[in-house]
DNA sequence: ATCCGCATGTAACCCGTTACATGATTCT
DNA sequence: AGAATCATGTAACGGGTTACATGCGGAT
């Protein structure tokens, strides 16, 4: 089987199952009450989605057991096969690519979200550091950028001046969190 | 004609594009080269985007003048029509919703810089301030969901905890900056 | 003569969005 | 009984990604 590597909404909601078996209308819920509900799938987005993730062989819905009552709601519980664990690992310790560390920043958090107690405290520490190390190239690129445009026509007080600062403004915060994480971390066990 | 409405992204071409007129190479090289080439986008997103935006008649290719000499590399340079202008205008005064601000930030962004001597300074303003208004509603969301895991199971430690702080500071210092910005075109012209 | 960069496209594939459909269960 | 919520789906549509195709111009 070639397993077509997952979509990134994929691996979280093997991650959530993970985390604790769960049903659609769970996941939605997640979605809907946790500080993550910036994004609220749809149905239309959810079930598919656990439907590959069941014909991959990563996850597994519960027997429902069919017991003679059917008084019990439909509901189709999934939890996660041994694959499907090894499948969600390998994807939490995937190397911090430096270059979508800025396009993919949510992303990099629900990493960092689902590592708890999933991999190993020193590991966690390594993803910080790279997610920092990559961080900490981008705004110095952002800076490149900003020092060049001071000669510019323009002066420097154009919007795009003003945007690249906010730019600059918002990876300079992810990348104090980053390093403030580490050593809060580190101090606390 | 029911001029389903556009994309951001063609929004954005149709933007550059009145900024000055492009061809789908120049384009590319926008993106390319200034610091918003988080986004790379490919040939078979931008070509039939530009076409889109052409059958809807916002933007025109200009004439390549059919001059005797073929010489002339074969290109399709666009400039918008006086519906796109009029089109482009009205995106950039959609108000601000202040569902989308944490999602689309980087388009709000986007049209903060497109802003720019297309209209009046104190709509840029008026954007600002909605802007900020917007995510300081935000931020106090998520200071809220903060405090309410203060007395979880956990303590307040765990990764969650964490990331909930990463997108804390990081759309605090985007509210920063927004208010910085404020003041600072209010100060200098 | 050849290779690399310019410049524009096309086609398959697949995922997400939107909207609609369908029952069962609990609440009033 | 009727309404709202629970719970899972399906179908149409459109756009982005990836990969491939093509042809001309200048550089070595």
């Amino acid at each position: 089987m070639t397993t077509r590597q997952l979509t990134p909404f994929e691996h979280i909601l093997l991650g959530l199952i993970c985390l604790s078996p769960s049903s659609g209308y769970d996941l939605k819920r997640t979605f809907a009450v946790t500080p993550m509900g910036v994004y609220q799938p749809s149905s239309g987005t959810l079930y598919p989605a656990l439907r590959r993730l069941e014909q991959h062989g990563l996850i597994r819905a519960q027997a429902t057991d069919g017991d003679g009552d059917g008084s019990a709601r439909r509901r189709r519980v999934y939890e996660p096969t041994v694959a499907g664990r090894a499948a969600h690992e390998d994807w939490l310790r995937t190397p911090v690519d430096p270059a979508t560390v800025a396009t993919d920043l949510g992303l990099h958090l629900m990493r960092f979200v689902l590592m708890e107690q999933v991999v190993s405290p020193d590991e966690v520490l390594e993803f910080l550091r790279s997610f920092a190390d990559a961080m900490a190239a981008f705004t110095a690129q952002l800076e490149k950028y900003a020092g060049a445009s001071d000669g510019g026509a323009d002066g420097g007080a154009g919007h795009a001046r003003l945007a690249l600062e906010h730019g600059l403004a918002v990876h300079q915060a992810s990348l104090r969190w980053a390093r403030d994480t580490i050593t809060a971390l580190l101090t606390a066990p």
